[in-house]
RNA sequence: GGAGGGAUGGCAGAGUGGACGAUUGCGACGGUCUUGAAAACCGUUGAGGGGCAACCCUCCGGGGGUUCGAAUCCCCCUCCCUCCGCCA
């Protein structure tokens, strides 16, 4: 949620923040009738309940000292303002509600430095890394799906058998280098992240907390008997595990990790990317995440991006940063870049990591805070996430790209480790 | 899933209708004393909203109710503990 006092005393800087993302402004001159209606509601009520409490304590001491005639008139004068307190507390509650289901759907003000624009199309390219389109040689152009049947370590018909389109099954060699992806992600994180094992399914106001409902169900999975939700990404969980808490200034930043299943319905874009592991329902994901101050921010965001980074270079693969502009970045960040690997076989950049400052956007909705060290009231905690590593997307630009003349793999040597000591995929047998 | 017991401030733990936003202890912070520290003593110490301010309001797991007045009484829910059942 954006600050309502913001909007309150600033509400020209919000609105034109806000209109660089392309959207409509009427919820939020919507929220700001309302706020009015509902302070004036509030005060009124408030002097109501203070007069109320005042005859209350004096009904008591009438009665102790046995003065009940009197006792039962001033008795009488409160259960008539005892209506019109009545009246005016549903009244504030109805605001109230409203008020916060607006603002739960306007999103966060992009930064300043965040670059104009009103789609994907004009996202800033800020850089390529071990970018060369004329190094690439034919046995490197053959779609991962291809690959993996050839080689047995992908079975997505199977897959589709048990659980329907765009679901995926990895075998063998390519169900080990699916896991020694997020070993290889968790183990080079750890010296600042704490490893994580949160639950996949969550209650409603954990994905609240997020931005991830209530605009947005159609893209989770929900199930309704125990109205619980399986998570689109571990920032969900993680993002929760602080909330409703005042952290310590020390304590910040709070750096966490955490390899999870990631479940998204897809549901605005059926029959796109419907072959391979470019858009599927299910995937594994290490996410990296932090709550920290305002002054730290940049820092961290600088070294999240950095550290996400510096696995796709280990790899041996080559990708470009993007800068999105302020209509493309999501509902809840305040800066986001993206990483997109280079898929060799499908020719194709894949996104694979959205690295964003959220502000304070996501604590306010999950009521995170921290104490300054120079004492005060809490503020708010910014939160910052962005993809280790995500599975499926790697997973093929490895596969594309280290394909050998011979139709093996050549397993990137950062991944020796986690691969049983094998440095090569051949066929299974 | 069934039966019983619980949920109060950073923590511990009082409080069964009115002077309780809450006794007390611990912790934390400030001070006195001390060369310094400890001890002792004195004081301060929850969160949120409204208001220029004085000040007002809300919060004792959550929601509803009774009452002039609810931490306290009634109803529903959630979570935790104990026992039974089921289970990787």
């Amino acid at each position: 949620m954006i600050d309502l006092r913001q909007i309150r005393s600033d509400y020209p800087t919000v609105a034109a923040s806000l209109a660089r993302r392309g959207i409509a402004l009427d919820g939020l001159e919507r929220v700001r009738e309302l706020d009015e209606a509902h302070r004036a509601v509030e005060t009124e009520r408030n002097g109501i309940r203070s007069e109320i409490k005042e005859l209350s304590r004096t009904v008591g001491g009438l009665r102790r000292d046995g003065r009940m005639d009197e006792a039962e008139t001033v008795a009488a004068r409160s259960r008539q303002l005892g209506d019109a307190e009545r009246a005016l507390d549903a009244s504030e509650d109805e605001l109230k509600a409203a008020i916060r289901e607006l603002l739960l759907v306007v999103p966060n003000l992009p930064a300043d430095d965040a670059p104009d624009g009103a789609s994907e199309a004009d996202n800033v390219v800020l850089r390529h890394e071990g970018w060369d389109p004329d190094s690439y040689v034919d046995h490197q152009r053959v779609p991962h799906w291809d690959v993996g049947e050839a080689l047995g370590i992908l079975d997505v018909e199977r897959a589709v058998k048990m659980s329907g389109s765009m679901f995926t099954m990895f075998r063998g060699a390519g169900a080990t280098l699916a896991r020694a992806l997020c070993q290889l992600a968790l183990d080079a994180n750890a010296d600042a992240f704490e490893e994580i094992r949160p639950p996949s399914m969550v209650l409603t106001d954990t994905m609240i907390s997020t931005g991830h409902l209530p605009k947005f169900s159609d893209d989770a999975y929900h199930a309704e008997r125990d109205d619980l939700w399986s998570i689109p990404t571990a920032e969900v969980p993680l993002t929760s595990l602080a909330r409703d808490e005042i952290l310590a200034e020390d304590d910040l930043p709070m750096r966490l990790m955490a390899h999870t299943a990631c479940f998204r319905r897809e549901a605005g874009s059926a029959g796109r990317d419907t072959r391979g592991l470019l858009r599927v329902h299910e995937f594994d994901k290490v996410e990296i995440l932090a709550y920290c101050t305002p002054e730290q921010a940049a820092d961290v965001h600088a070294d999240l991006l950095a550290r996400a980074e510096r696995l796709l270079a280990q790899l041996g693969l080559a990708y470009r940063v993007l800068d999105l502009c302020a209509g493309d970045i999501g509902q809840s960040s305040r800066r986001t870049f993206d990483l997109e690997v280079y898929s060799p076989g499908v020719d194709q950049w894949l996104e694979c990591s959205s690295v964003s400052w959220f502000g304070d956007y996501q604590a306010r909705r999950a009521h995170i805070r921290y104490r300054r060290n120079e004492g005060g009231s809490p503020v708010m905690v910014h939160t910052l996430n962005g993809s280790a590593l995500a599975v499926p997307r790697v997973w093929a630009a490895v596969v594309e790209t280290h394909r050998q003349p011979d139709g093996t793999v050549a397993i990137p040597e950062v991944l020796h480790p986690y691969m049983r000591g094998a440095t090569v995929i051949g066929p299974r047998r």
